[in-house]
DNA sequence: TCTAATTAGAAAAACGATTAACTTTGGAGA
DNA sequence: TCTCCAAAGTTAATCGTTTTTCTAATTAGA
């Protein structure tokens, strides 16, 4: 064990409660017998043990990342910004990964609130996520939880995702102007997020009075892997099945990077020209778009702002009255069309 | 607040003692009280508060990960390995970001040891770690400590890297092989790790009679960034640099992923021809370069095994007596060549 | 039948803080 | 001079567990 308050105390002669409160300026304390425990502190080298504290004060200064699919390096990149914004307040993200696994998630986020974190941040690998009703009931203290990146259904509180039915159209629309009429949509999963993004495919395409051809819709498994097992995975293998049955086919609208990778390795193994081949847009942007050749146009979002802006929101809850009927944030946040030689 | 263990207790008619010694199977208890203690447990849904527990039992099923630089993507990879590992056995990691600077990985230290962790994982950002010997002293209990990635001075423990020299020795020989002499060292900056590659570069040069070029090496600055603003920084300009000044120069090995992002933008943007023009070969695998054209051939580490290993160790370590004398293991990982279309 | 050993459970201490409730002292105001 | 209040401490309760120690009841052995 480490050096506790109790051998500060004797050491500067005082009592521990005159410690904490020299040290927490939770009560006024004599400025000599303050230097005196000052003094026992540093030369004890003394620092607050975080569970005694957490257990009295019942509070863990932790806050519970749920993350879909730790794969997938966007959460990541959310998860930077969300760290960045709580060690400003001293509290810390802890992340757990649910595979795209509705089960793991559940048990995620009960693992998580058995660990009495402060708040809890999920990306859902689900629609439903009513469990929480259940998981939730029962306690006398609600802390915040906020979504991101998808909608839930069945549990509604604070959320943070892109305008993806825009996004998506907007991106669609410009292929459209181009003059693609025959555009393949391709997705890693069917979840609410990537639902979104196809309704604003379909409408860009009813727009300009183009059938939607389900053929041209295909979406992946959700089997979690890494990414590089994902350059051959289920979207590369649509991918070869749609470019090789339906060669008429002019453009690809890749509804976020996970299917990009399976997508964009398929074109590059059949040599096809992009764009005069096949135009290519893809939702999500990454650093490695412009290392390509050609480089990939992508509908962006800023994950780490998610982050940061989750953190704010966590901080704001918490400083409310827990009792006070609260109204929830829906917050989109704006995407960019970044255009780039592949469409 | 959630149902403690006294709440437990009352409804089952018998003593909180009795409820944590049925739950943990530390004493024998009748059939019939524990199906009570179960029942319990069941009816008031009733989780163990981990804050309690650890504080009691001096422990906190944590791992610090202090991690030199979360933006690269290395080190998540790692920890997807760890995690992996240690979840199995419930404990759980929890990163942190030294951001390249090693004041910051002092204080990321310093915070971990004061949560309390049971062991700790280390990317340094420095070679010398002797400041560890300062904010371990006093410790009653010492904690399995594990370097990964980078080798440190100053403090002997357990290490996992990467034959980090024979890599670069095999990639540069690679070069010098298919006939280039005039090869460039990139590195995103300079530490313990890109030293080792660096003198498996100057080996290779060596073997085949080629004098070292001191202008042929260029490091960058430690910064830590997003990949995107990677993409233009320190080593991008060094690559540009490099290339007009030097324009004998034939191929350029990468010392790692991060050097490569700006070495690899340059030669887009300059439009040369790869591996016509400069061949190209790089430490470090990922997921996106099959994706260029041409694909970049790689040193490939295992980072996921990395942290796998690293929690096969910890475990290793807490079982054994803290009290007996211990040798640490300094284990060498294998690289593999993967040679693309870059060289 | 009596003693010793075993078993099952309860009581209480401990982990290391915070904090509410007391004590003591000194000074201000009447 | 007396009362009251604030300041600066101390004592003790508390958070929710685990674990040691204690007690009572049962069983086994002789």
């Amino acid at each position: 064990m480490k050096t506790s308050i109790k051998e500060v105390a004797k050491l500067a002669g005082v009592s521990v409660a005159t410690v904490s409160h020299a040290l927490n300026d939770t009560k006024p304390v004599r400025p000599e017998t303050r230097k005196r425990v000052v003094d026992a502190v540093g030369k004890l080298n003394y620092q607050v043990n975080p569970m005694a504290r957490n257990l009295r004060k019942g509070e863990s200064k932790m806050v519970g990342f749920v993350v879909a699919n730790l794969t997938n390096y966007y959460y990541h990149e959310i998860s930077r910004g969300l760290e960045e914004r709580l060690l400003k307040d001293g509290y810390r993200p802890v992340l757990i990964d649910s595979k795209e696994e509705k089960s793991i998630e559940i048990e995620n986020v009960k693992d998580m609130l058995a660990s009495s974190v402060d708040a809890l941040v999920i990306a859902p690998t689900t629609e439903d996520c009513s469990y929480l009703n259940f998981l939730l009931q029962g306690r006398k203290k609600r802390i915040p939880i906020i979504f991101v990146d998808r909608k839930p259904t069945g549990y509604d509180s604070d959320l943070i995702m892109a305008t993806n039915e825009h996004g998506a159209y907007e991106g669609v629309m410009h292929l459209l102007a181009k003059g693609h009429r025959q555009i393949a949509f391709f997705g890693s999963r069917f979840d609410p997020t990537m639902n979104e993004r196809l309704k604003g495919y379909k409408r860009a395409l009813t727009e300009y009075d183009v059938p939607v051809n389900q053929n041209y819709i295909k979406l992946g498994s959700k089997i979690s892997v890494t990414p590089k097992e994902l350059r051959h995975g289920s979207c590369y293998r649509h991918a070869r099945d749609l470019l090789e049955t339906h060669p008429e086919v002019t453009a690809i609208f890749s509804g976020n990077n996970l299917a990009t990778i399976g997508v964009y390795t398929c074109i590059r193994e059949k040599n096809l020209r992009v764009p005069e081949d096949i135009a290519f847009m893809t939702f999500d942007d990454s650093f490695w778009l412009t290392m390509t050749t050609p480089s990939i146009s992508a509908i962006a979002q800023d994950p780490e702002e998610f982050g940061r802006m989750a953190g704010d929101i966590i901080f704001d809850r918490l400083k409310q009255d827990p009792e006070a009927e609260q109204q929830h944030l829906h917050i989109r946040v704006a995407t960019k069309m970044i255009l780039r030689e592949s469409c």
